[in-house]
DNA sequence: GTCTCACATCGACATAGGTTAGCTCGCCGC
DNA sequence: GCGGCGAGCTAACCTATGTCGATGTGAGAC
């Protein structure tokens, strides 16, 4: 069994039998943006009711579709990606658990760019309907959503300044101080350390970098005794130091706060 | 008196004195987007009613501020951008006429960018309340708005492949084809070519790249016979060519069609 | 166990793009 | 008319990152 899967399956279980004791994600993410009642985690909740797991390195939504549903994320990582005509993948974004794609499916023509599975991921699609439903009776969901939305568009902002204007390794410890942010407010970051169940060359293809160089560059920062990354695991040993390098500034990720 | 104040002030006149006979770019480029009611252009030309002539390099709106109104291009080209503690500054997106920036000013919390203009730029604000009150009163233009934030976020996906994936010439000849493209739904563009009324380091700053490396990329593509550029005025001598080389592929900037 | 495959790692070399510095030209203020 | 300034342009040199090819390593398949 592979790392990916077992990420996969370990949280199956976490979210599947013991639903009582554990908020889902995409609860815990909203709540960091607003207070929600009984009745809109309830409803959320079974949004996320249908969740499949689905395999690594697989397509959710492709280049030229119409998207009829939302998707959203529950385990493991997915990502927004591109594929140059010579072969090339930009990864355009990474959708973490919690993370919900393409709310404003409706109005969306043909897509132009893909959705894909980078590890093993537990999905739940939602309908137009039932998001138009939830979004009418839950003002304070569709009020989270919208959040949620701007945080992800400053976000691409960021990685703007990333592939434009920052090296390696400030790209790098950008990236990493974002996830572990990001994954904090869902519950699944413990010490400044979280799973990381990507390869080298996703990491490559997010930072725009090759895979040579991504290891090169996590070595260095090994080296400097900023990180540590081993299989899946990633810790940030040194998070003032790495956040310092990589001019990290949260807020970004929490609008309106 | 300077290349871009000249523009800044030819399109005053267009503007200011003969409504009449031309449309405004932001009538113009909503209209690529949906089909508008005279009602709804006159609305929107009301919007554009109280402009005003910015000089060159002012900033419209501040990191930190809260955003109180939207604001509307309607000549110049003026851009997001954002720096970095060592000073470098990366331009995150074009503001040409007819752009809306920030229509959600309302949710929003403090700007984590900062917008400002690059040329000179004739510019709109338009009230929270006023905004509301079109949007209300006018689904088609808020429709319209919808779908432009959908082409922006495109754009911006565009950007991340563009700082990514390609090399100085690639990009150079995308951003070139998505200048054109843009201007000429405005009708601010002729015979494949348009003002530019940016300076080098500007485009430097918007590319990732060093102002010298910008302007060695310049001479390659004219040296290629691909484009003019010469005082502030670019033309593309071979739009084929130019789009094979920048993998430009236009729709992307209308969504829903 | 062994084979295989994907991923990580390493070294040697190539190159796109950055840096520094300086020159020119047109425009503006005085 | 002179000095200064911003913008474009050029040349020489430097370095971060890419490319290519080889090797290591661990986990699953059988």
């Amino acid at each position: 069994m592979s790392h990916a899967q077992n990420i996969g399956a370990a949280s199956i279980v976490r979210d599947g039998s013991h639903e009582a004791d554990a908020k889902s994600p995409l609860v815990r993410k909203l709540e960091n943006l607003v207070r929600l009642s009984r009745e809109d985690r309830a409803a959320l909740d079974q949004l996320s009711a249908g969740a499949r797991l689905i395999e690594p390195h697989t397509d959710l939504m492709r280049v030229g579709e119409r998207p009829a549903d939302a998707v959203v994320v529950l385990d493991g990582f997915a990502c927004r990606y591109k594929h140059r005509v010579t072969g090339e993948r930009q990864i355009l974004a990474l959708l973490l658990p919690g993370d919900v794609c393409d709310v404003d499916a409706p109005h969306l023509g043909r897509m132009d760019h893909a959705v894909g599975t980078l590890s093993a991921c537990l999905v739940a699609r939602i309908s137009r309907d039932a998001l138009a439903a939830i979004v009418a009776r839950h003002p304070t969901v569709a009020r989270a959503l919208r959040l949620a939305k701007l945080a992800e568009e400053a976000t691409a902002r960021e990685w703007l300044i990333n592939l434009g204007a920052r090296s390696a390794t400030e790209r790098m410890a950008h990236l990493f101080c974002e996830l572990l942010t990001r994954l904090e407010a869902v519950g699944l970051a413990r010490e400044n350390g979280c799973k990381l169940p990507i390869t080298q060359l996703d990491l490559a293809d997010t930072l725009g970098l090759s895979s040579v160089h991504v290891n090169r560059t996590l070595q260095e920062l090994r080296r400097k005794g900023l990180i540590e990354l081993r299989g899946r695991s990633l810790k940030l040993r040194d998070l003032p130091d790495v956040r310092a390098l990589a001019e990290f500034n949260p807020p970004y990720l929490r609008p309106a706060h």
